[in-house]
DNA sequence: TCTGGGGTCCTAGGACCC
DNA sequence: TCTGGGGTCCTAGGACCC
């Protein structure tokens, strides 16, 4: 989905089309006061709304609009930095239920068309075009059309597609005619339009990798394809190292999945100010509470126990660590959480103060239904 | 004027078992 | 006078993704 986030308040505030917007940041608050206070969202002035400049607190950007982008400002910036480079560009807040509301419709959508569907999160899915009833009519491209075209008339919301042999490169490609657009790319156009970009567009090969790479000077695909193998596994281990030579040369057979149990469930908090173990004792306490008992929530609303409870800190200097526990038993109650990761509390350094605190439930098992 | 939240997967060492 | 060889589970940290 294209600058999904942002999308989703374009269309709710129509009036900010074309204007840098910028998603993230702070709790929800003022903006259903906003559209009430001048009779429905779309007689909000643009006037009215908040700006970069005069945000104040933690955050980072989860979505830029592309005028947004203009700027330099994009995903995970800090909104302090961003207000320096855009100070007039718009901020508001992620409004997760209407998230999750345009997710399930545009994932629907595709379902409908091409059942064989990969959730990669709330923008991004893949999906499988091999069994599909003209599937292969213009290499995908039809199919493509098919389903920006029942998305857009479903949400009003805009897609990017790319089609290829495999999710590695389809991937790549979804990213060469944003927003909006389609692009196809075959086997045999591997050394024209992949071999070019930079490793760090191989999805897999994060910051820390791309520097790795660059200091052995390998800044593109194609640099990378044209390194041995075996010197590609010396370097970075038979694992990693064969991955990164088989991608390089656009190979990858992963299949589309279409369903998978979840691992993990977790909640955390960074919190306004950072707080001290002993002097904000009291609200440390309220907080860490709270998060075990949204994570019971979570589990109990999906029907998962799990037997790892877990914590997570970071500190002022934004070190963090984990620790956790597994129990004998699968728990989901927020009590029993909240004890066990008590425990795990006691064995971590309290000793200066804290930015952020997280509960982790693992080792899930699906909940007996009739008990409990 | 630093740096969210919810995830997955991998690695590596130690405990423990056969 | 040494110290096997697998396998699984647990814990902690880190890279990466959306």
């Amino acid at each position: 989905m294209d600058a999904f986030f942002a999308s989703v308040e374009l269309l709710r505030y129509p009036q900010l089309k074309g204007l840098p917007v910028v998603i993230g940041g702070g709790r929800r608050q003022a903006d259903d006061a906003l559209s009430e206070r001048h009779g429905g969202s779309q007689q909000v002035p643009v006037d009215a709304f908040p700006r970069l400049k005069d945000y104040v607190g933690r955050g980072v950007i989860t979505t830029a609009t592309y005028a947004a982008r203009q700027f330099g400002v994009g995903s995970a910036m800090g909104l302090m930095k961003a207000a320096r480079l855009c100070p007039q560009a718009i901020v508001l807040p992620v409004d997760f239920d209407e998230i999750r509301r345009y997710s399930r419709t545009f994932k629907d959508t595709i379902a409908e068309l091409a059942p064989v569907m990969e959730d990669r999160g709330v923008d991004e899915v893949y999906i499988d075009f091999t069994e599909v009833p003209g599937g292969q009519r213009e290499g995908g491209r039809s199919l493509a059309r098919l389903i920006q075209r029942s998305i857009f008339e479903r949400t009003g919301l805009t897609c990017s597609i790319g089609v290829a042999p495999n999710k590695l490169i389809a991937k790549m490609a979804s990213e060469f005619n944003k927003p909006n657009g389609i692009s196809i790319v075959y086997e045999h156009d591997l050394q024209s339009l992949i071999w070019p970009l930079a490793c760090r567009k191989i999805n897999g090969i994060g910051p820390k990798s791309d520097e790795r790479l660059q200091a052995l000077g390998i800044q593109t695909i194609g640099e990378l394809a044209a390194r041995e193998r075996d010197w590609l596994i010396g370097q970075f281990g038979p694992a990693t190292g064969a991955w990164m030579h088989a991608a390089a040369w656009g190979l990858d057979d992963r299949p589309v999945v279409t369903h998978s149990e979840p691992v993990s469930m977790s909640r955390e908090t960074t919190f306004e100010r950072d707080l001290h173990p002993r002097h904000d004792r009291g609200e440390l306490g309220a907080i860490f509470t709270r998060l075990c008992e949204r994570v019971a929530e979570d589990l109990q609303r999906k029907g998962y126990q799990g037997r790892t409870i877990g914590i997570k800190l970071r500190y002022d200097d934004f070190r963090s660590l984990t620790r956790d526990h597994t129990l004998p038993q699968p728990i989901s109650d927020a009590s029993t959480i909240r004890q066990a990761a008590g425990q795990l509390l006691k064995r971590v350094p309290l000793d200066r103060r804290l930015r952020l605190l997280g509960v982790r439930v693992s080792s899930l098992v699906k909940s007996d239904i009739q008990s409990d």
